[in-house]
Parts: C-alpha cells; sequence; structure tokens
DNA sequence: GTGAAAGCGCTAACAG
DNA sequence: CTGTTAGCGCTTTCAC
C-alpha cells in the first residue's frame, strides 16, 4: 500500500536503518489505516526472545497471590513483557505439565509464587531464569523473595512496647508455618533489646482463623495473667482476639493494645476498634521479584533469599497515633 | 541423533504420515534423550493460531476474579490452551494498550471480566472471539456470562419463606449496582408468589460495608418493624447485621433469620452464627464463560446474555437445616 | 517410508 | 536511501 518492500516497512516502523523521512510517513500512514499489528511471534521467532514470562503458583491463587500478582505485573507490564498465568493447585504433575508448556512456549523466565512464604522443591531448570517470590527455593543457587517475617515481628512488638505495653502475648497459627517461628523471633528479639521476654504461656499457637483467636484470647483471660498487648499472628486471629475481648468487658486499645499481621483490609479495618497491623508489602515484593527476573533475563545471576522489609499500618487497636513508618506514596527499601 | 529428516521428525512426534514403526521409537527415543521440546511459536506461525488467550480485566484482581480466574483456567487448561493476564486497572488507556499486545500477540480469544457484573463499554474488537465474563458488554451482539442476581435474590427469600419468615427486610449496597436492583427484584418476586410484599421502609441500600450492616440493623430495630428475617446484599453486609443483633440481644436464626450473599467463605463462616448465603458459582462462571469462548474460537457464532443459576448455601443463621440445593460434587446447570 | 523444498511473518545484512 | 535475500523452527506437500 505504502508500495515499498517489507524490509522497508520494518524499517520504518521500528525506527531503524536509513531511510527518507517522507517514506517512513507514507509506511506509517499505511500501517494506521489498515490498523497493521506486527506479528509478535514472529518477531520472538527470529530474535530467540519472547518477552514473555511464565508465573507458577503452586498453590491456588488466593488473597495474597492477588497483591503479588499486581506487583508482578507493574513491574513487568512496564516493560512490555507478557505475562502466562499456570496454576498448579499445589500438585506436582500440573506444575510439571504447566513448566513444559511454558518451556515449549519459550517465556524468557519464570516466577513461582506460593500460598505461603514456606520452604519448596526447586523447579530444576537449568537454562531459564527463575525466580521465587513469597516462597522459598530449598536450592540455595535459586533466587528468593520474601518478606522478612523477623522484622516483621519485631515491628509489631516494637509497636507495642513504644505504647507502654510491657506484659505481652502472642497468639498465632500453625507451628509448622516457617513464618509462626519467624515472626515469634522477631518478638522474642525486640523483647530482648528492651530486656524484657515473653512467658511460655503467653505464646499460643492454633490455626489462622478468628474461631481461635477468640479461644485463645478467653483461655488468656481466664487465666491469671497479666497482659495488657496481644501481638497476633493474623489479622483473623487478631480480629477473632478483638472480639472476645470486647465481649468480655475488655477494652481494646486502653487494657489491652493489639497489633494483627496481614493488613487484610477487608478484616483489618472493619474490626473494631480497627486494627493496627503489619503489612508484608506483597505488591512491593511481587514487583522486586518481577525486577530480579528482568535482571536475571538480561544475564545477570543471582541467588539467595532476599528478605523484604515488612512495615507498619497504624490503625486504633494499638492505642498510638501516629504516621505510618514510612510515607504511603513511597516504596519499600529493596 | 536419529539420523533422519525434520520432515521425519515431525511426523514422528505429532503422530502424523507414514512411518516405520521403528523409526517413530528412534525419533521418540532421541527427543527424550535430548529433552525436546517443540517451539510453539513456530508452530502457531505456520497454523494461524496460537492456543492463548488474553483475560483482560477491567478492574484490579481482586476477591471475585479469583474463583472466576481458577474456573477459566480449568476449561482451558484442560484445553491445552495458555492464559495471557492483562489487568488494566480500570483504566481505558491502559485497557487500550493491553488490546493491542494482545493482538499483537495474536491470541486465539479474548475473555474480559469485571468486578462486579455491571455493563460495560465494548472492546469494539471485530475480528476476534470475545467473551464477557462476570460483566455485561453494552453491545447486544457480544456474548456475556453473569450470575442470575435475580434468581438469586428469589432463592435467599424462598429459603427464608421455608424457614416460615413472613415479615423481611433486606439490607444492600448501593442502588448504582445492577447487582443490587436485581437481588431486590428476585427478593420481590418471590414474596409475590407467596403473596406478600415487602414494604418500602424494610428496604436500607448503603455500602457494601460490615459497618452499613450494623448501622442498618440497628436502624431496623430502633424502628417498630416486626421483622423476623433479613436479606442482606452481601456477606460483609450480613456480618455486620449478625454483630449488631447479638450485640442488641438479638438471637439469630431464632429472633430473626438471615441469609447473605456472595458465599465469602472467610466471612461467612467465621459469622456467628455462620451465615447461610447465596453462591454465585463464579468457577462455574469461569469455566462456562471459557467453554464459550472456546466454541466461538471452534466458529460458533453467539451472542446475549447467558446468565447462570445462583445457588444456596446453608449454614445456621437461616435456622434450617438441609441439603445444599445441589450436590456439593456436581456442577450446576449451563 | 522418507527426504527435500516451500513458506508462516518478520528482521538483519548486504546490494544496488 | 531502498530492495533483495536469507533464515528463525516448524509442518506440509510432493517427489523419490
Amino acid at each position: 500500500m505504502a508500495a515499498v518492500s517489507a524490509g522497508t516497512v520494518s524499517k520504518a516502523l521500528n525506527g531503524g536503518g536509513q531511510l527518507r523521512a517522507e517514506t517512513r510517513q507514507r509506511v506509517l500512514e499505511a500501517a494506521r489505516q489498515l490498523g497493521f499489528q506486527p506479528n509478535t511471534l514472529a518477531r520472538s521467532l527470529l530474535r530467540g526472545r519472547t518477552y514473555t514470562v511464565g508465573l507458577l503458583t503452586s498453590d491456588s491463587f488466593g488473597r495474597f497471590s492477588i497483591p503479588l500478582m499486581q506487583g508482578i505485573e507493574d513491574a513487568l507490564g512496564a516493560g512490555q513483557l507478557a505475562v502466562f498465568l499456570c496454576d498448579a493447585r499445589g500438585d506436582a504433575v500440573r506444575e510439571q505439565h504447566y513448566l513444559r508448556t511454558l518451556l515449549s512456549r519459550r517465556v524468557d523466565g519464570i516466577i513461582v509464587t506460593g500460598r505461603r512464604a514456606d520452604t519448596r522443591a526447586p523447579l530444576s531448570q537449568d537454562p531459564l531464569p527463575v525466580v521465587y517470590a513469597y516462597t522459598k527455593s530449598a536450592a540455595p543457587e535459586d533466587l528468593s523473595v520474601v518478606p522478612d517475617d523477623v522484622q516483621g515481628g519485631r515491628l509489631a512488638t516494637e509497636h507495642l512496647l513504644a505504647a507502654g505495653r510491657r506484659h505481652l502475648a502472642h497468639v498465632t497459627g500453625p507451628t509448622r508455618f516457617e513464618a509462626v517461628l519467624e515472626r515469634a523471633n522477631g518478638m522474642r528479639a525486640a523483647l530482648a533489646a528492651a530486656g524484657l521476654e515473653v512467658a511460655r504461656d503467653h505464646v499460643l499457637t492454633g490455626s489462622w482463623s478468628e474461631a481461635w483467636g477468640r479461644e485463645a484470647a478467653t483461655e488468656l483471660l481466664d487465666g491469671d495473667r497479666h497482659i495488657d498487648g496481644i501481638f497476633c499472628g493474623s489479622d483473623q486471629i487478631a480480629r477473632g482476639v478483638a472480639d472476645a475481648l470486647r465481649e468480655r468487658g475488655v477494652r481494646v486499645p486502653e487494657d489491652i493494645a493489639l497489633v494483627g499481621y496481614d493488613n487484610w483490609e477487608v478484616i483489618a479495618a472493619a474490626t473494631r476498634p480497627p486494627l493496627t497491623t503489619v503489612d508484608m508489602n506483597l505488591e512491593g515484593l511481587g514487583q522486586a521479584a518481577a525486577d530480579h527476573l528482568l535482571a536475571m533475563i538480561g544475564g545477570m545471576r543471582a541467588s539467595g533469599i532476599v528478605r523484604l522489609p515488612c512495615r507498619l499500618v497504624i490503625r486504633s487497636s494499638s492505642g498510638v497515633s501516629s504516621l505510618r513508618d514510612w510515607p504511603a506514596s513511597g516504596t519499600p527499601p529493596a
């Protein structure tokens, strides 16, 4: 239509080569009129790069995957990379199937995500850049990006200490989750730094549910323990605790200050009073993972475990009003 | 390696052509040893089909998108189709950008999803199969798959009627959502069928939040209304209502039976008492949308609005114990 | 039965 | 400056 050869069109559209401006205009105009979209497949075939990455969830897409995916999409979409979605549902066979699919589609790299930040078996796919996000690869030569749950636990505890609380309890989830241990360790570290420690019967482990939160709160009140602050391993637990306390006539935060974990908006904001809680900044984590992957695709080698800091979101359950510890518009330090 | 030509390899791997069994074996063995994965791009280039579809969320991936995506992935993954993820964040410019990307990548079709089942502008992309899932295209020649919210409202109401309740109220979300109107219409229809109607001051519209549920419950109790059943437009609202009722000494379900909407497990199951609620079966909806898309890719023409039935999930808030209205293992009628 | 050749849509290198 | 050629990895005729 522009009466030029295919090669010339290519140069015109990609801004390359030596072309007369008039010719370039003519081609561009024709392309516009025809609604011409260059065929990415052909280009990929030639270049050996697809500008596509695979997103492989080992567990189903859940609440944690959403912000993570947004962050990943953000970081990759800006770089014009497309994302292939693969939900293995925790099934190794499905995962293997998806892995083959991604390889045959020649993705430039893969991001593997989990439901909890626990350790998992590596993909063992030598020639391809892989980043593990919100899950840790058991292989030390892999790169994993996870939230720093020790720091998160510390953050929550320091906040309670800053609020003048000295008799803290911890109500958390099942000990088989690494996060449970790490958050508790963070708590202990913060207490130790203040010359305090947490009594053995002030740490209650159970499930991640509200029901467990209510049960644990009851147990804490029934014993003869003096408690003025509770750090909960999740917002769901914290909500259960808050409900049980209120129904027993214990005031939050006046009598007992409360800090949750996850910043699950729909839970944390609806709790009475709204929960101060630790935010793992999963969107930032997704972005960081994607950025690392891009670097690896670019030839950079990287391995080990990158821990990203959590931040505290302050609402009223902790009785301290102050700004968030970093500005909402800012990004967490990488 | 198998000492045959590329053409022969192709026939061997794809099971086509006339080959000696021994040759085929030799090729297969060599492919296995080499870990050979045929390059899907090259194949797509040739066939003119990519076995890939785009998933375009107009709103961010949220709670409703998860089951939807699972259903879509299920239906497509089984057919060996891959899914490109595009999150337009409700931004028309981003959406346009993604649309171009998908076209240049030559997807076989597109599924457009929304956050609420409301009407949206069509993609106006003539030559490509498109299905709208959990959102309705304004163009009648497009195909949209949405939950039947009128039927959902009817289901909830009939259940309350079956529980012997006759004085029903409705606490729901903002009237700008089509679902709010449709669910209310379903309620009215069910009541009319029983020779009843709902008083104007028994329908309270507000936001989708727990706080609104609490506020509305208080309002209902403070007025001099006799109410023995409340149908709530969402589980969050229902939870707020349940909390407020309990705190006012009203027993659920003995004094007032409660039915929610969404079957948002984490809310519905944690409510005291656990909520009977309407499930829109979004996973099934995703599957149906994907199946329709496959049919369209296969050459079938289809248009209009497909409404999929909701089902009732019975817990204790409605005071009726019975089986779900269809077996958990079954699939909803398409 | 198997190999050789052409071509999917594009771009890079080289001619002209 | 622009056109021609070759080739990315695969499948599909068509000879042999």
